[in-house]
DNA sequence: AGCACGCCGACT
DNA sequence: GTCGGCGTGCTC
């Protein structure tokens, strides 16, 4: 074989660390090693995994080199899997080691497979046989062999001393077996059955792009409720079927524990699971199921991009236009473009689901780089809302009121007819400006130019752009009356004030960031709203998605003009999305919905196009104006972020960053900053960026890198460069 | 990323 | 006199 490594002198192994490359080592006597190779390597004092990366790069002498310690009994990482981490690092500019990193976080790499005790059916009958010690045999049947004592008991709702009692009677018996065992094989691969027309031509589609050998990508565009969720699962069945792996990506993985009861209700059996929560034993066998090819569907958070699969022929991503996909800490990547990537390496098909596409795939849709299927009807009984736009400059509900008339009645309307009601304001806390009315004084952020935000529930103002805190202040700082201070505009907390006040029998349940204290306590309380436990629900973008609440009948969005002000060139985009989201919350069962929309610009582009559903004619117009800004999708665009604890450092550096800007600028590459906020301090750092806008065709990241590394930096400032940030200023 | 080395403040 | 703060620099 051509490309092992036995007998040369050394190897290059990449480490989980962000060195600029590989490192040498040199490769024992008698240790054949190739390209991908797991391999245990002395770094410094500590012994690391690593993977082989080619042979030996010689900027070390060989007789100053360290030996590999061992090779790892793991399968070796495949050449596409190399090439994609290479691939990413490269377009994220991140050290190719932290690519690495995010593809090794897998307990226990290093040692031997772990065993597990499970238990399954022995010959003796129990003495006694109890409801419970029946529902723990009758789970044991269905399952089959490979749930632990503990899985046993969690299943069958029973405590551990129940299988404990039956073990010891012989009634169960215990088996040792692979830790890292296999994943129960999906059933039912063929077409499914209970698809509409509209669903079973579009589930077709995607089966045949899955069949055909080689990459393609697609945006499934549907409206909510048109059951994308089916037809991407015909294509997981598909590639299943074909024996290669699928992949569902989900936005936000630890509010969707429905779905994957839908897979289970789907393939009768549950996926592998790849995100944050899942930790140990089980992250072990996942990682080792994609290695070994033993896992065929995994659904998982962005992270799950960066398993070893053996055999990857389909990466769907769910609600493609979620902001989520986006890591920001550590290693900048943005999973839908990686996932791209990454099917367009192993010839795998990437499905783009979403209702409200984010502007660059429709984009590519429309220049036939993705190709799309359209899944325009809603399934079943679910029927789109009727959307009524209010002009709050007729009407006009009065001073230190929010809600206008024709809402206020309609939600009555609505509550007297025991339906719910969801009134949607995008703003945390309580006012978003506090005033003197003596002196004019306005109560600002000392560390960015943002008003601080009064949060009644919490006792204190906040700045929303960096985190900064104040007690709520009795006089003004400026002329010390304390009988003038005004509070202006409305926030969730004071929105629920008014609607307490208009209907006061009304159970009122208000959801924001900080009113939640933890993802259990959301969970809980917004089951409590489906189940019919409030009948006002006020809050956030919190609300604009997750669970159904089959009650709901109207919504009514204060203020649509929020999200629009401000220089984000993707405003109205995300301002689109959110109102569709939150509109199309109302009436998905029995009963047709209504949603309200509160403007005081009702000929703005954005309320027109979720008036008439034309969200072509909309995305074509934000495509033309950033066509003619040029940023994405016509053009690439990098945030260059300098942070740091020292002020005058990172002024500094940014400064350095901005004089250097000059071969960047001749390239044509536009250059904006350095400009602080929004995130002027963020924990104690302070944060100063820069912009760089290039036009389509010109490879940004060479250059970006070249002017990042032209510049001296103090190792107590970083610098990092984040391609096709969300949002620019 | 870790981890060791190194140079200036409050302690037995 | 030392213990320890974390700034700087290196890992084949």
């Amino acid at each position: 074989m051509s490309d092992l490594f036995g007998g040369v002198p050394s190897v290059a192994v990449l480490l989980p660390m962000p060195l600029d490359g590989p490192l040498d080592y040199a490769v024992p006597e008698g240790l054949e090693l190739a390209p991908g190779d797991f391999v245990l390597v002395e770094v410094g004092a500590k012994r690391i995994v690593g993977v082989v990366w080619g042979p030996g790069e010689g900027q070390v002498e060989a007789t100053r080199l360290k030996p590999v310690a061992t090779r790892l009994d793991v399968p070796p990482m495949r050449a596409e899997m190399r090439r994609f981490l290479d691939r990413a690092s490269d377009y994220t500019m991140t050290p190719p080691g932290m690519m690495l990193r995010l593809a090794t976080r897998v307990p226990e790499l290093g040692e031997p497979p772990k065993s597990r005790v499970v238990f399954r059916r022995g010959g003796d009958a129990p003495a006694r046989m109890t409801e419970a010690r029946q529902r723990v045999l009758d789970i044991l049947d269905d399952a089959g062999i490979g749930l632990s004592g503990a899985e046993l008991a969690r299943e069958a709702g029973v405590s551990s001393a129940v299988v404990k009692g039956l073990a010891d009677q012989g009634t169960l018996e215990r088996v040792e077996i692979a830790a890292d065992g296999p994943y129960p094989t999906l059933q039912r691969l063929e077409p499914g059955t209970h698809l509409s027309d509209d669903q079973r031509a579009a589930g077709d589609t995607l089966r045949a792009a899955v069949t055909e050998d080689g990459y393609s990508a697609t945006l499934l565009y549907g409206v909510t409720g048109s059951g994308k969720t089916e037809v991407y699962l015909e294509a997981a069945a598909a590639c299943v079927a074909e024996g290669r792996q699928a992949l569902v990506l989900l936005p936000e993985v630890a509010l969707t524990p429905g779905f994957l009861e839908r897979v289970e209700g789907r393939f009768g059996v549950r996926p592998a699971e790849w995100h944050h929560g899942v930790t140990g034993a089980e992250r072990r066998r996942s990682w080792h199921a994609a290695a070994k090819g033993t896992g065929q569907l995994f659904v998982g958070a962005r992270s799950a991009l960066f398993l070893p699969y053996r055999n990857l022929g389909l990466i769907v991503i769910d609600e493609e236009h979620e902001g989520s996909y986006k890591q920001e800490e550590q290693v900048l990547y943005h999973a839908r473009d990686m996932a791209i990537l990454r099917a367009s390496i192993e010839g795998a098909t990437a499905v783009l689901a979403s209702a409200t596409p984010s502007l660059e795939t429709w984009a590519n849709a429309e220049a036939g780089k993705y190709n799309r299927i359209d899944l325009p009807e809603r399934f079943g009984a679910a029927v789109l809302p009727d959307i009524k736009l209010i002009s709050m400059r007729e009407h006009n509900p009065g001073r230190d009121r929010w809600i206008t008339d024709p809402v206020v009645q309609a939600a009555r309307s609505r509550l007297a007819q025991g339906e719910q009601v969801m009134l949607f304001l995008n703003r945390r806390g309580y006012a978003p400006l506090t005033l003197c009315r003596n002196c004019g004084f306005q109560f600002g952020c000392p560390h960015c130019d943002a008003w601080m935000v009064t949060h009644r529930f919490r006792g204190e103002l906040l700045c929303h752009q960096c985190g900064h805190v104040e007690k709520v202040p009795r006089a003004c700082p400026e002329c010390g009356r304390d009988d003038r201070l005004s509070i202006c505009g409305p926030g969730v907390e004071r929105l629920a004030e008014e609607a307490a006040s208009l209907f006061p029998e009304a159970r009122i349940e208000v959801l924001s960031s900080d009113l939640v204290t933890s993802t259990a306590q959301l969970k809980e309380r917004i089951l409590n709203v489906a189940e019919g436990g409030a009948d006002i629900i006020i809050g956030t973008q919190m609300i604009a998605k997750g669970h159904n609440f089959p009650k709901l009948t109207l919504v009514g969005v204060i203020d649509a003009d929020m999200g629009l002000q401000g220089g984000d060139l993707r405003a109205a985009e995300k301002t689109f999305q959110i109102l569709h989201q939150v509109a199309g919350r109302a009436g998905r069962a029995d009963r047709k919905g209504t949603a309200m929309i509160q403007t005081v610009q009702p000929e703005h582009g954005v309320l027109r196009a979720i008036m008439s559903g034309d969200a072509e004619a909309f995305w074509r117009q934000e495509a033309y104006l950033r066509n003619d800004a040029g940023v994405p999708p016509y053009g690439r665009m990098a945030g260059i972020i300098v942070s740091g604890t020292d002020d005058a450092q990172v002024w500094s550096v940014a400064n350095d960053l901005g004089r250097a800007s000059g071969p960047l600028m001749s390239a044509g590459v536009d250059v904006f900053g350095p400009a602080p906020a929004p995130f002027a301090r963020l924990r104690g750092k302070s944060r100063v960026r820069l912009l760089a806008k290039a036009p389509k065709g010109i490879a940004i990241q060479p250059l970006l890198k070249r002017w990042r590394d032209s510049v001296k930096c103090p190792s107590a400032v970083r610098v990092v460069i984040d391609i096709d940030p969300q949002s620019f200023f």
